[in-house]
DNA sequence: TTGTACGCGTTATCAA
DNA sequence: TTGATAACGCGTACAA
């Protein structure tokens, strides 16, 4: 026997180990680990062979004890504000897609919108030696950035663009989406146009100041057309914020709303009060979701692309892992103006 | 020197080991483990000793030594059919909740409504040694089913109750669901009610089940009230299925949705059309998103309880993992019509 | 291309 | 209550 391996006795739950499949495949353990990661570098023989065994006896790597002679997880930590936000639902989606059959695992974190869960979930990613990081927004608090900054591994920032990338980032300018919003609204005729917002998150905070810098370029700007609440973003949030804003400007003609929630809120309100859209009350979303275009009417929306974000995160994340470093650390997505029925007054 | 503790050097990046924190406080790497782990069986000077160390050093545990020695990983795995799926993204959040302060970890599964994918993701799951596994549904192929009685920890299935959990189940019927909500479809009046139903996984089969069951009871079944689709659900396929259920019906007089989405989209569908909602056709939907209060008309839901599915399918889990089981294994949250004004007729 | 020796950081076991 | 020793299962470095 020229080889020096030998199947040891089990602590754990019996399950066979890589020394089990060498014995059997006659081939020291090193060969073994090498047929499964490195194929190219086992003789087309001896892979054969070890791959027979390795069927015969389900065998699976123990990710753990990898993780711990590599001193680094096959892990890809994923930090986001919400999961039943629709917006960040499609870019985990994006990111499990373009995963694709990498041998990498995602691990979603929920940060909740608060910056210290954030600090600790990057802290308990961080103790995995995650082969990367995405995060959401721009925004890190300082000991978040300093954490991100000593990571050791590829950082995807997300959803936003800004100066001072950690390593990587990939989304749009939500000031300009909230301006390009706006002046479609003041083109379109309106006048009196409201800002309805919740949640009030730091990208929505920018997309309110687009739609100031709109609305002040033309000289319409007005405080009590602003209406905003931290509260969590929903339809009914933007039924009871528009009647707030009716409260407070009764003569406002148009409404841009921070979130497609908030517009369908919006626009089920004004079924309600008999006002008519786009005749009486204009409204335009902002992410056009699916049923912007099927809602009756169908309501004039800021399409982003946080699917694709999802996807070219992870796709910069992988390429990053493998050494590849992008041309452009800052991907700029833009946005897309899709107007419909409830802005055609 | 009493301890046989020497720091080695370091292959990895130099953050600090236990054997770092033991040196220095003096003690043997097992005390500082306990200290952390089971403080209450160190005495108390030790402790405090060690714990200023970890401060100190800041020291931060390595999961995936851990996970080897102890042949457990702290992580709870969660397999969803979808993660856009509002329904699921609020169970998810439920689980969130429910995990609290646990030290354990939570790894979200998207199958994507394929079993094979779930299989797959079941072998990457166990290959971790999960402390609990939770997954959706009822219906997992033999290979899956086998994986989780295998899986050597606890399981919860939720969503769905039937008569042979793996382990352990916290849901609802699908069918007796349907049914309630068919029956007062009925009750309010309506006779030509169609059934529309995209994606059609077994949960909703389970639903049409149930509307079929409560139509034959009423002698007012007929096959081309039924119209589905394998297409995932979304308030436009709503308005594509109801027109499609128009043409194939045209006196249908009322719609049971599989769910809130296609529900709203029915809606849309009928304002679209110059249909009366509740008077020429009635529309009740399923799971009771928040929406569906604040739409105009109201719309009629069955309301589940999928956040507390998620909350108390963790604390199942978190209870087994601590060797509590529960009294009941299958534990039936129900769910509850509420009547809206889209069918009051 | 293949194998040997050893380290990865922690916990289980058993002894003191 | 505390510690020495030996796993845990795999990958790295280096040698053959």
């Amino acid at each position: 026997m020229t080889t020096g391996v030998k199947a040891r006795s089990r602590r754990g739950g019996g399950r066979p180990t890589i020394a089990d499949v060498a014995l059997k495949a006659g081939v020291g353990a090193i060969t073994v680990s090498r047929a499964l990661r490195e194929p190219d570098r086992v003789s087309l023989e001896l892979r054969r062979q070890i791959m027979a065994v390795v069927e015969e006896l389900g065998y699976v790597p123990d990710r753990n004890a990898r993780a711990l002679a590599s001193a680094r997880a096959d892990v890809i930590g994923v930090l986001v504000p919400s999961l039943t936000n629709n917006v960040f639902a499609e870019v985990v989606r994006g990111i499990y897609d373009g995963l694709d059959q990498s041998h990498l695992q995602v691990q979603i974190g929920n940060t909740h919108y608060a910056c210290n869960a954030e600090e600790d979930l990057l802290r308990i990613f961080l103790s995995q030696r995650p082969s990367a990081l995405i995060v959401s927004g721009i925004d890190q608090s300082p000991v978040a950035r300093s954490l991100l900054e000593r990571a050791n591994c590829p950082v995807v920032q997300i959803m936003e663009i800004g100066p001072e990338p950690v390593d990587m980032m990939i989304g749009f300018s939500h000031h300009e989406g909230g301006k390009a919003a706006t002046r479609h609204l003041i083109e379109a005729g309106y006048r009196r146009i409201a800002f309805i917002g919740a949640r009030m998150d730091p990208r929505s905070q920018r997309r309110l100041a687009g739609y100031r810098a709109a609305m002040e370029e033309a000289g319409l700007f007005d405080e009590r057309l602003v209406t905003t609440t931290i509260r969590p973003s929903s339809v009914s949030m933007g039924s009871e914020l528009f009647r707030e804003a009716i409260a407070r400007a009764p003569a406002l003609d148009a409404a841009f709303c921070n979130n497609d929630d908030m517009a369908l809120g919006a626009l089920f309100e004004c079924h309600r009060q008999g006002r008519a859209v786009p005749s009486d009350i204009g409204i335009a979303g902002f992410n056009d979701l699916e049923m912007m275009e099927v809602a009756c009417p169908s309501v004039t929306s800021l399409r982003t692309h946080r699917y694709e974000i999802g996807r070219r995160s992870i796709a910069m994340a992988l390429a990053a892992i493998a050494g590849h470093r992008p041309a452009e650390a800052i991907v700029d997505l833009g946005f897309e103006l899709i107007v419909r029925e409830s802005t055609k007054r």
